[in-house]
DNA sequence: GCGTTGTACTTTGTATACAAATATTCTAAC
DNA sequence: GTTAGAATATTTGTATACAAAGTACAACGC
């Protein structure tokens, strides 16, 4: 760990505050994969004390993210290559049911919300600007979670989210994998606009898919790497 | 709420021990929706400091069977006709997964840990003993979810059971649903055992399908009652 | 050298204390 | 009778205190 730093000053309980700081720096990587979060620790780099630590910790317990031993502690909770490749497979699964509800549910302006969406992607693309790209791609899917007007599995897909992003900054630096991405989006839009269905669908797996196995293709590297 | 008691009194940290208790006073209805969770309250009644009780809410409230205002508390989530069919949505995609998964993955073991759920599973249904139903209909998912390899999965899949079990008692006192419940895990076993992953994925649609309508049913049937 | 035990030190688990915010009650004015 | 506002009580938020479990390491015996 480095300089964890609450920044959302505003008002809101320590502990969401805290578990929210936790959460980026285990997403971003700043907290390794079996890193011990020891209270007295915490506390003082965040300068709270060990109860907003300790409720922050069991929200990051129950959400996956950290993983508990009795009279031991938390750490980071690791991320195998197999616990990648089932969050992945639920992912996909869950994202076709999102996309297949967005299909019957879209708004006009959430139509249009995508098309905007699509431009600003595009340009991020051409920037080469990593951090937006994520954001844009984040925006997107978060489009088409909203139009499925299903809450809970926003909740959900959210949540899978945070754990696949512990790998994706990295794929987002696969250039080569720009073009086919906007034209996957692309697809996906078009479907919707159209309603069809089993195309936006297809198109759906497909994106996942791809995404899926570039994801598991770093994982090897990376493993390859650290043997 | 009514007459609240720890009973896993293990080797356990309290905060284990007052969330199960919570959790299943809130699936079995003993807590009712709306119902506010005070700390000081609950921890008089349960007998443990307010510590505990707390970071016992902070898992319901992540696991979304609680829901927190900051500086007024927490109550039970409530859980709305629509909530559920979210949920039941869900809860299909993700059951279906399972299953197809499970076709691939399952053991010679797991097939007659069927066998043996399903005669058991007959005889308690004789019985009608429904507490007992319940429980070996359980036994035949977990079996599944177990073969199906993805301990995530059979994560996600339990608390959204633990949800729908909110409402799931009740459909189970539907008697001239049992002949239909027995024939549809027989299904499912035989496609598991010839291992044919449309067949078993279209009787699980059905099972799923078939309990979400009993359960949306209920749902009228106690929203009239109470208008 | 190797394992064992005992002691000092960390770290977690639980309870409690105090401050700040929210809800409630009571009083007074209209 | 109703409403406004002050006083009071409740309740959450945070910090801290203390006990108990776990850990590390050195001294000891084999």
């Amino acid at each position: 760990m480095e300089n964890l730093e609450l920044n959302a000053n505003a008002y809101l309980p320590l502990r969401d505050v805290v578990f929210h700081t936790l959460r980026e720096a285990i997403l971003k990587g700043d907290l390794k994969p079996g890193e011990r979060l020891m209270e007295l620790q915490l506390a003082a780099k965040l300068g709270v004390s060990r109860t907003p630590i300790r409720e922050a910790i069991r929200m990051l317990q129950q959400e996956g993210l950290a993983v508990t031993v009795p009279r031991r502690g938390a750490e980071v909770a690791g991320i195998s290559q197999k616990d990648m490749e089932d969050v992945l497979q639920i992912r996909e699964a869950l994202e076709l049911l999102a996309v297949r509800l967005a299909c019957q549910n879209v708004t006009e302006e959430q139509i249009s919300m995508l098309e905007e969406n699509m431009a600003a992607f595009e340009e991020t693309i051409r920037k080469k600007d990593i951090k937006e790209i994520a954001e844009k791609d984040i925006e997107f899917h978060d489009i088409i979670f909203e139009a499925a007007g299903n809450p809970r599995l926003v909740m959900m897909l959210n949540n899978l989210r945070g754990q696949i992003y512990r790998y994706r900054v990295e794929y987002l630096k696969a250039e080569e994998s720009y073009p086919c991405l906007v034209q996957e989006h692309r697809s996906i839009v078009d479907g919707l606009k159209s309603r069809d269905k089993e195309y936006v669908m297809e198109m759906t797996r497909r994106h996942v898919d791809n995404q899926a196995k570039a994801i598991k293709n770093i994982i090897r590297q990376t493993d390859d790497r650290q043997e």
